[in-house]
DNA sequence: GCTATCTTTATCGAAAAAGGTAAGCTGGCG
DNA sequence: CGCCAGCTTACCTTTTTCGATAAAGATAGC
């Protein structure tokens, strides 16, 4: 369960990474130098096998211009407090 | 540069945790339960004393009910790549 | 086939995250 | 005052990131 949904947000997050990357044409070792992070680590994380701290992610989203956020935006995962109604997922309920 | 551009946004996003814990009067014992993270550990998170990784944040926006990307959302960083010119700031320059 | 470029994988050592536990520290309340 | 709930800090152990390096795929072009 909890494996799960975490790999498929590392792999999420490298592919944004990766995609970002190419269309700027950049390789991993440009990439690297721009970031200080070695081009085996962000193959890594492109590839969703390693959990990137958030300084590292920030620093991979300096070097591509682009917000952190839009590493990591789990497109459909983004439940937003619209419907954050009293049914939610869990209310700690027994645990509070 | 980089420590403290990094310590500004570890501890961001740590303050922004902290305000959506407390908006919804969730205690750090209560929210380590939710997320599976120690209290110990929310508290350097939370204080931006610790580095967190993707999948722990990612916890902890679950369990908050919010965006991942609500919690770092680097407020005036956000370049958005709306003028993304070729005067960028670096252009990899002597590097390629 | 050979070579160059890019990427992936592996190994090693250092640093750091994270859980657990325990010890302080603060404020409120009886 | 003592007590309790909440947060912080310190120590310890385990796990993992990360850099460096080297080696091994994978393409593309000569």
């Amino acid at each position: 369960m909890v494996d799960d949904a975490e790999k498929k947000l590392l792999a999420d997050a490298g592919h944004r990474i990766r995609e970002t990357r190419a269309a700027q044409g950049l390789s991993l070792e440009q990439l690297a130098r721009l970031t200080g992070i070695s081009a085996p680590a962000l193959s890594l994380i492109e590839t969703g096998k390693r959990d990137p701290r958030l300084t590292t992610l920030k620093r991979i989203a300096d070097a591509l211009r682009v917000a952190p956020a839009t590493l990591i935006a789990d497109g459909p995962g983004t439940v937003e407090p619209s419907a954050s109604s009293s049914a939610g997922g869990y209310d700690l309920g027994e645990y509070q």
